[in-house]
DNA sequence: TGTCAAATTAACCATTTAGTACATTTAGTC
DNA sequence: GACTAAATGTACTAAATGGTTAATTTGACA
């Protein structure tokens, strides 16, 4: 908000992103692993740092996910984060540069794991609806099990978007779940199972929709209706309810 | 956080609610105003202030759910809400008596006013399947047309509900849409056009997921498909779409 | 019309918080 | 083994922020 200028500042900011995708990370680490080994004799002083950028970016969005899943943008403090770390508060604007820098790149790393992880459905050898029943049951749980990421979503809708918006990154990764629908959608209709003049986003929409809530607005719907929503029961009840509402959306 | 005793408190909290709901609350503003019309004569030294407690709590209420809505409870300001007042900042500390107080007033009267605005619907008089058509887009442009509602209960869950959680008032008011919902849906099983064995507030569930997310999410769903979710026609086509999969979910 | 509690104002304060200055160490390279 | 850029730690700072102190005014009522 101020207008303070960076003076000493690296060029890190894409650091992060190219760091966790290619096989160098583990290169200077486990260099030094053997070479912190072999001298387990001398260890009066042991005050001797190690350099290792990858770990060290790896640990801040690692804390810094969790904090900022759980306490947003404006609540998540920096402090906190750096001493959750292995590492110092330094280090932070070393590697992201500011507070919103660090929020931009966890929100990056959890979309692009969540992508990665929807891509690997296959569906393809499925019947059409089993496909279909499978996706959303697999999208409900997805949701289920990575409620930090859907925290972060929810949060960066409180932001009304405006780091995704920053991300061109983000925006550019294509959405696996997306063509899932369309090619399955497409072989239920000319198997005459589905009703035709469906949207695939739309279908997607309703599909996000219906898990999301179930994540997002636990707090406030389970004290409302006085339900435990959370429990297995009743994950397996709504799970069930929801993969039967979108199915009978498309069926004929 | 801190533990510092609160001396000079008045036994104010729960005034909001009872001020804004029965008849008294226009009996000192009109006499102030019957008071302040007659003498426009010898307005020479207009530093005169008016007490006017019902006015001040409610335009920092409103201010104040403008301010939560669009922040949260953490991002929001209390001196900004102040700011946006016609009052000061000591008024917010001596009727609500934090900035949790605050919030907490501001989730409980906006909650009262949705819960209200839903009990006006009549659906007895229709067929069920009309019934529950019309529940269903009358859900819809309601979350649409609320955004500020939307969004704070977002920052409630942001929040795990911990608010909430403390009102029991809120807790104990009952939601219209659930017995609207039960009673239709009864209505329709009987007939014979929709199928048994559903629960109420599963529907409801499916209700609010859908037309909850189409406004929550709007901002990273528009980013990621690079469509403009709040079109006229998109929200026309969306609703359509959302009370055409309701039907399709109770209909035998 | 004097009294007093309720309502309101303005200035002030302690703490928290994002961000930085500066010194130091590590490790790759010539 | 000297050189240097990258990486890291310590201590500090300015501004923002929730909350308070103390004094003043209003207006209902005896």
């Amino acid at each position: 908000m101020n207008q303070t200028v960076h003076s000493s500042k690296p060029a890190a900011k894409k650091a992060p992103s190219q760091a966790k995708a290619a096989p160098p990370p583990a290169k200077r680490a486990v260099k030094r692993a053997v070479k912190s080994t072999p001298k387990p004799s001398q260890q009066a002083v042991v005050t001797s740092r190690t350099n290792d950028p990858e770990r060290t970016m790896a640990g801040i969005l690692q804390v810094a996910t969790t904090e900022f899943a759980h306490k947003g943008l404006a609540g998540a403090r920096i402090d906190e984060i750096a001493a959750a770390t292995q590492t110092s508060k330094r280090m932070i604007y070393y590697y992201f540069a500011s507070k919103e820098g660090l929020y931009l790149a966890v929100l990056e790393e959890s979309y692009r794991r969540m992508r990665s992880i929807e891509s690997a459905l296959h569906l393809e050898d499925l019947p059409p609806e089993d496909a279909l029943r499978r996706l959303a049951a697999f999208t409900f749980d997805h949701h289920h099990s990575n409620p930090d990421f859907v925290r972060l979503v929810m949060s960066e809708n409180m932001n009304q978007g405006q780091y995704l918006a920053q991300s061109k990154q983000i925006q550019k990764l294509n959405v696996p779940a997306i063509s899932a629908i369309q090619k399955l959608y497409e072989r239920g209709v000319q198997a005459g199972l589905f009703r035709s003049g469906l949207d695939p986003i739309d279908i997607h929409a309703s599909i996000s929709a219906l898990t999301f809530f179930n994540v997002s607005n636990q707090h406030t719907f389970g004290l409302i209706f006085k339900r435990n929503t959370q429990s297995p029961q009743a994950i397996t009840a709504r799970r069930d309810s929801v993969v039967e509402m979108v199915v009978r959306f498309v069926r004929k």
